[in-house]
DNA sequence: TTGAAAGCTGAACCATGATTCAAGTTCTCG
DNA sequence: CGAGAACTTGAATCATGGTTCAGCTTTCAA
């Protein structure tokens, strides 16, 4: 296992969005893991159209053929990939949260957690953008599943009485979009020896906190 | 002229960005004008890859081998294409600051000409994006100029007492996020009747200048 | 032990669509 | 007006790579 590398699917080469073609040995759900992991690297490196069957086959060690014993076609494959992403997110941040944290804590932990889920994982970034383009349908359902959760989160900190009255979906879209594009130019493209998660989402999180405004005179 | 259809790159068939190969008489610049339109059009319903020169060719009324004499290939034509459209946006938001505007005022203004902007032509969402795989540069530099601009902003608001200390790339890269993000839910998949730009403006504007915190006790 | 079932293999098939090209047609300018 | 430049045309070429398939190997349960 190299560095940023892969394995996202971990354990789960079953999923809900898994393959209509679902393997009955060890021997086949080995296959099928070695596949999802090496159409992972291959799409996050080459991207849908670069990336080929046979490439990832050979990645993965496997015949050409052996391919649509587990997926019906490219495409599937990669909506495969999208679903087991998202959930990985989603997955983490979750797992990012605890109950002694107010509000805000709360964001700023879930956005430490995505920034250093997504140095690990560049190709998420890759892979989720280009389901735009070929798994419309997925790429909505990612960021609007995101965005409820954020807005209920929102939600739970004015029943709390950490945040203000006020916000709803609206700004939960925006917080979605600032970690999103946080984590392009600080993770993604981050030049040299970048900030850590930690430094930038304290960052952001004073943005969130107070504004951007002057203090009123 | 349709709806939401077209013409962005207007007056600009001779452009920076443009082709290697320009028009020299009259009517070959009002063929390069057809296929950069039809190509927007084309591009933005059904994605890069999808789209075909020859559909192209067709919208545009031209015989399929003329696009080789205005474009060396699709690839080219594409990122004609984006610097067009990335070129626009900036104009449009830089149209819709005055002088009178504080800080604030004025990030609540280009946001509300952009999401105008993004609603009268929804395929720059799609093409920018599809960026990010067919010209990765123009993609990026499409972002770090617009960041640039807007961090710009920042330190001007800074000097002028408008806007806090503190305020940097960082904060700009946020803000930017959240205008991309509001324009794709409230625009780009905006439900039926939705809400005015004037109003997501003011709504982010709210909470660009107070933060989401509860009011300190 | 044994016969399905589950998997595996890679050469061959094929559709698609970008790009080329040779032969017109229309400008433009001296 | 005439010659060459600019532009147009669409059929033919060609590369690419997803998908199929017929036969072979391994696994598993009875």
């Amino acid at each position: 296992m190299e560095k940023g590398n892969t394995t996202i699917s971990q354990e789960r080469a079953d999923g809900a969005a898994g393959p209509g073609k679902r393997p009955r040995t060890e021997r086949g759900r080995k296959t099928l893991r070695k596949l999802l992991d090496a159409a992972a690297i291959e799409f996050g490196e080459r991207g849908y159209h670069e990336a080929s069957v046979s490439s990832i086959t050979r990645r993965a060690g496997v015949a050409l053929g052996s391919f649509y014993t587990y997926f019906d076609s490219k495409d599937a494959l990669f909506r495969a990939l999208v679903g087991d992403l998202s959930h990985s997110v989603r997955d983490h941040a979750r797992e990012a949260m605890s109950d002694e944290m107010d509000a805000l804590e709360i964001e700023r932990a879930t956005l430490a957690a995505f920034l250093g889920f997504a140095r690990e994982h560049k190709q998420i970034y890759r892979i989720i953008d280009e389901a735009e383009f070929i798994a419309p349908e997925d790429y909505r359902a990612h960021y609007e599943t995101i965005a409820k959760s954020i807005e209920a989160r929102l939600g739970a900190g004015i029943r709390s009485g950490d945040l203000r009255e006020g916000l709803g979906e609206l700004e939960a879209w925006a917080l979605m979009g600032i970690n999103v594009f946080i984590g392009l130019r600080y993770v993604v493209w981050s030049d040299q020896e970048a900030m850590e998660p930690d430094a930038i989402a304290a960052r952001v999180n004073r943005m969130l906190a107070e504004g951007i405004a002057a203090a009123k005179r």
